[in-house]
DNA sequence: GCTAAAAGGTCTTGTGGACTGACCTTTTAC
DNA sequence: GTAAAAGGTCAGTCCACAAGACCTTTTAGC
């Protein structure tokens, strides 16, 4: 049966997405989730363009909305381009306070949601997981132990979360993991992998561990309840930052 | 943590989002959802333009768009309007084999995930539902039993839904549980609520009371059980409308 | 030190989509 | 018979985006 909330739901307002503002969400989540870190360089304008799929200009555009919330900061000449500033949580902690605190409840809601799903894509990743699907994830754990750099461990991170969507055999679940972790992203744009990242790292490297052997182990309830937990710890490390930045707020 | 797929996942080539595509999309799901059913009238292009925040020209192409389809009828005058077909079905089935059989395996990665969510669901509000969340499912549930129309049956199921997640206690929930069923309409323009809805009604019924029951007495595995079967029903009527479809397909 | 390459910065032009608003035509309830 | 309620049509305007050329700054490499 398809359920449906009633034509008041079908029927709401349309969004119309400026190809300036996708570009420029696209940017900030990929700075905010850490694809970029800070001093890094993004890819070079009229490389965005062939990535995005838009117009100089309209890279341009959002390139320099990036800096006016201090996010980034373009340097000319070669080897110039567009860098991640040290500090841009600070800079943009007005940003924050402007746009994140009223929406308060929706991110409580939003983690609390994600916490679900990642219990609900490990509890399945330990019903199909099959053999095979087993190597990714040890490989990504062995890598995440000897990560050196924020760089490597993110990686590493990132191939063993990839590893487990992949076991549940349905690319559906990873696509809809994803634009949970942007919808996240997208709301606090503050480091996730700043002060406080070692406590972090260690926490989540059992984290990790636990989690395969639950996989491996074919235990649906067991990695479930890892996984909620594990993402629960992400959450409470945002909620950190943001009592931080309500703790300074200007009155 | 947060994690990310990579910077490739992130800078990916950019939607352009047109609003006629998107007031098609919004009403071709809102057909397909039974929001208007085969006779119904949709609301008058003066009123869509409200309803949507869009100027005339475009609901009027998108209106268009449906009626070329075979979806809509329109009739002039007084009490006129863009009327359901009776069978747009069949009307549509050309389109249905053109946009549809290519992403068959997507689809049934979307039948697969939307049982995966809704039994995630179902445990959540058996964890979190509180007494008062218990009377609106009595409710839907009469009201599911005493419906004698299918527009009554559908409102009542839908009602049904939509009180499970909201004992969630999470609107985010509700979100994409709704977002999954626009995705799996938009790609699936077939009657949900045509042939074959008297027994699915039957099972359906028989479904929901034991839905209601798992989740008033706190069993979340139970609630998980019975709701992502019951979703799997509904995969399984609409894998026989494209079997039918794909019988037929001209070569 | 020169030079060329690689980057950001600036500009123009063209195009298509969408909004505004008015008006016409058909049907039908009263 | 008439007015209201609907779809059908049109012209004008605006704006975002795309395409491309060109300038300016920096620096790697010789």
């Amino acid at each position: 049966m398809l359920l449906g909330d009633g034509p008041t739901a079908s029927l709401r307002p349309v969004r119309v997405t400026s190809a300036v503002d996708e570009v420029t969400d696209r940017l900030l989540t990929a700075i905010a989730v850490g694809d970029f870190l800070p001093g890094e360089r993004l890819p070079a304008e009229r490389d965005l363009t062939g990535l995005l799929g838009v117009s100089r200009p309209t890279v341009r555009e959002a390139v320099a909305r990036l800096q006016a919330l201090g996010v980034v900061e373009s340097r000319r000449g070669r080897n110039g381009g567009a860098f991640v500033r040290d500090s841009w949580t600070e800079s943009s902690g007005a940003a924050v306070r402007r746009t994140l605190l009223p929406r308060w409840a929706e991110f409580e809601q939003l983690f609390d949601l994600r916490g679900l799903v990642e219990g609900m894509v490990a509890a399945t990743a330990a019903r199909r997981r099959r053999p095979e699907d087993l190597e990714p994830m040890r490989e990504a754990l062995s890598a995440h132990l000897s990560a050196s750099t924020p760089r490597e461990e993110q990686a590493a991170d990132s191939a063993f979360h990839r590893a487990i969507c992949a076991a549940t055999h349905n690319p559906q679940i990873a696509q809809l993991s994803r634009d949970l972790l942007t919808r996240i992203s997208l709301g606090f744009p503050v480091e996730p992998w700043g002060r406080g990242e070692r406590s972090h790292h260690e926490r989540a490297g059992h984290g990790h561990t636990a989690l395969y052997e639950a996989v491996a182990a074919g235990e649906p309830e067991r990695a479930e309840e890892i996984a909620r937990e594990h993402f629960m710890i992400s959450a409470e490390m945002i909620r950190d930052v943001l009592a931080r930045v309500r703790a300074t707020q200007a009155p």
